[in-house]
DNA sequence: CACACGTCCTGGTAGC
DNA sequence: TGCTACCAGGACGTGT
């Protein structure tokens, strides 16, 4: 599942080898993949054509290319709005031997790498030089599951900007991304503020965690981790969490969050930008996501699994004690 | 057939 | 009562 790490390996990969090219062409497979962009398929073609990547950015899961050298007068600047879903990957080909992969949902034609005004930025060894050949490449939008989309926006200023902002490139965003919280590795994040609004919160931890508009990135499987990690079980009540133990668990997500990416962004060297969340290195160290039955790494205690929100928590019984009472968070109606 | 789940949407509630 | 903000839960979609 494409969380924060993934999504953010994607990014890298996508600012590695497509940064400073310019959309040859559009082709749309399926046009569901492209519901979010109102005007249809054959306008998310047009407005794409012509157009020259110029960054990748990323709040929390969604990801965006900005856009450059509109082909029209009328058309205005803006990005190449992505979100992957539950299983959207985003891989780059040579175009001579791009195949197509059954799941393939939309493609773009990327010509040869052109000069950009501006630094385009290249980290990693040797990886632009290879791209750099100018060989057309491909960009396709693979999608098995159908939750993923990409749409043309335009831009917004950013709602929360902090006038003394430590170097978060985030200074505009798509208008349907406006609403998503900064995420745990934005360095423009207010840390104590983000304490203070989700013990003001009044649900349970774990739904508060997996709020995008309370802070972006966190999904079902690194929320498990955070809260296995910081001890604490997802039923608690947020306004009754302590100042230390909401710290605690912010900072245990923020902890696994980068240990994947550490782990993810090693994984893929080449051309080939891969997100494949839960088949990728990293879930050979998830401590109790999807291990139920199994010893809780810390007090070999069973992992048990139970249903939440019409999805899966895993947590350790003993590691993580059930608020007593279970009494969920004041909303009105308790539990029984 | 249940299950995987991120986001959007709807309807409800609390509090002013 | 009206308004706003917030919150819970269902729908969506495809393949195993």
């Amino acid at each position: 599942m494409p969380e924060l790490p993934e999504v953010e390996t994607v990014r890298d990969g996508l600012a590695r080898h497509v940064l400073g090219r310019e959309v040859a062409g559009v082709e749309v497979f399926r046009a569901s993949a492209v519901r979010r962009h109102e005007a249809g398929p054959a306008d998310f073609a047009a407005r794409l054509t012509g157009r020259t990547l110029t960054s990748a950015v990323r709040r929390g899961k969604f990801l965006w290319l900005l856009l450059d050298g509109a082909p029209g007068a009328d058309a205005p600047d803006g990005a190449l709005l992505a979100h992957l879903g539950m299983s959207g990957q985003l891989l780059v080909h040579h175009a001579a031997d791009a195949g197509r992969h059954p799941h393939l949902r939309a493609r773009l034609h990327l010509e040869g790498q052109v000069e950009v005004q501006g630094p385009v930025q290249v980290q990693g060894q040797g990886a632009g030089g290879r791209d750099g050949d100018g060989g057309e490449l491909v960009l396709d939008f693979v999608d098995q599951r159908t939750f993923g989309h990409l749409a043309v926006t335009g831009l917004v200023p950013t709602p929360d900007a902090r006038p003394g902002g430590l170097g978060s490139p985030l200074t505009a965003l798509p208008p349907a991304v406006a609403h998503i919280a900064r995420d745990l590795l934005d360095p423009d994040l207010d840390h104590p503020a983000l304490v203070a609004a989700l013990r003001r919160r009044r649900t349970e931890l774990k739904r508060a965690l997996l709020d995008q508009t309370l802070v972006s990135g966190i999904g079902n499987i690194y929320a498990d981790e955070a809260l296995w990690r910081a001890g604490l079980h997802g039923t608690r009540p947020t306004d009754r969490l302590r100042p230390v133990e909401a710290q605690r668990v912010l900072d245990a997500a923020a902890a696994v969050m980068r240990e994947a990416l550490r782990v993810g962004g090693t994984s893929f060297d080449a051309l080939y930008v891969d997100v494949n969340g839960s088949s990728g290195y990293f879930d050979r160290s998830l401590a109790v996501y999807g291990q139920a039955g199994r010893p809780c790494p810390r007090c070999g205690t069973p992992v048990v699994r139970t249903a939440f929100m019409n999805r899966s928590s895993f947590t350790c019984s003993r590691c993580q004690p059930r608020p007593r009472a279970a009494r969920r968070a004041a909303t009105g109606r308790g539990t029984a």
